[in-house]
DNA sequence: GTGACATATAAGTCTGACTTTTTGTTCCAG
DNA sequence: CTGGAACAAAAAGTCAGACTTATATGTCAC
């Protein structure tokens, strides 16, 4: 999925970046370069630019004379795509997972109502086929199939809102959905009410009904919440 | 507001990333580190760090033998509070100043439902006072004081929704709000109808009405929305 | 034309020396 | 005892140079 370690300094990163968000250093902690580098056995060079990126994330803070000091939660750059990643790897999952999907729940109506109005033929066609999709993999314990189509899905929508604040958080969606079908429980076949919900979306996008599209998808995801609250009340 | 160039390589990154941002080089464009480093007078070490803090920006890729490439648009980590700096800087500044004012009507409204569920009675003391400091200074061109306090007003409902994900995107509003008093026309007052709803916001908050508390403040970004189209149609 | 091989290129890495800023301590004056 | 100025140490920051590695591209035989 992602791009892991391209270059020592990632593979740093690798360790590093999960270990801070995960916790393992309060906020306030300092570290130092020298022996940082010593640790994971690599030239300072490379440990400055790692520390150079974890900064840009603002999951560390760089002083002379201090040290790297490791940043409280609330500053860290939660809508970075490799720290949103590494959260989802740690410990705080499922918190995540629900920040996240409320996330969700806000936006995705309202992009599907701009999709609605739009979204081109193709990706009204394209919105057809995931949702084809969906059905044709929402029975017989086809999930990997499943998930597949409904990613591509909600990436659709999400593109065809025609803003790419919305369009950027086609990722962040398609980890939250991966993380409900591997991670949590899952077991059973997805909720029909939910697949029809798609099929109905697309429909309505094609119809550049906006209201009609934003009203079904505020359904899918407060289903999605519901979930979550079944899940971890 | 930011903290502009600590260190030579954010002095680099001052230059480059508006550059970048800006579209100064093409999707596609390649540029190597050597040259980089003696057109900005700095090692290569530093400039090394600079192309490592834009590659985790997805702004440009770094590959062996080929060079530092600039990546396409959709590409790019929009929700970096410093990529929208710098895309507010530039002449997209328009486009992008839409994209965000279209991610507040999806969010704040949401926020700020979740706000009159989970605000604390302090949190709440603090809204209503922010709303009667916009109230104070509506009225007789006082709209620094009035940006002040409408900023607060909408960080404060980010903050008491409990999610960190809405949170985070307090300084995104706050440059928009910000960007909508300083740069683009707002010779006039405020909207009074505007300066109501902020009032009523924090009333049906402090009342635990929720869903009063997202319909109003749906009208208000729904006006910022309106603004917009206003100005540029 | 296709595949294997050679080559040049630019990033990647390491090392060591030096600079700069900042903090905490010391020490003297009041 | 207090307060401030001078000082020393510590850690990041910077630089220069040598070397390594991957890889795009061109070349040649087939």
């Amino acid at each position: 999925m992602s791009t892991p370690g391209r270059g020592l300094h990632g593979r740093v990163l690798d360790t590093l970046g999960p270990a801070i968000t995960a916790g393992a250093y309060p906020a306030g902690s300092v570290l130092r370069t020298d022996e940082l580098a010593q640790r994971f056995e690599v030239s300072r060079s490379v440990m400055r630019e790692a520390v150079r990126v974890l900064e840009s994330m603002h999951l560390v803070e760089s002083r002379r004379r201090v040290g790297v000091t490791v940043l409280p939660e609330c500053e860290w750059n939660v809508y970075d795509p490799q720290v949103i990643r590494w959260r989802l790897a740690g410990s705080e999952r499922p918190r995540q997972l629900r920040s996240l999907t409320v996330l969700r729940s806000a936006v995705e109506p309202v992009a599907a109502g701009l999709a609605a109005r739009h979204a081109t033929a193709e990706q009204c066609a394209e919105l057809t086929e995931c949702a084809l999709g969906m059905v044709a993999n929402s029975r017989g314990h086809r999930l990997e199939e499943y998930l597949f189509h409904d990613v591509a899905f909600h990436r659709v929508i999400l593109t065809a809102s025609g803003n790419e604040m919305f369009a950027r958080l086609g990722g962040v969606v398609a980890e939250v959905l991966a993380g409900r079908t591997h991670h949590d429980v899952m077991f059973e076949d997805p909720d029909p009410a939910a697949v029809t919900l798609h099929v109905q979306v697309a429909e309505a996008v094609r119809a550049r009904d906006a209201e009609r599209a934003e009203r079904l998808t505020r359904e899918i995801t407060e289903g999605a919440l519901q979930e979550l609250d079944i899940l971890a009340p």
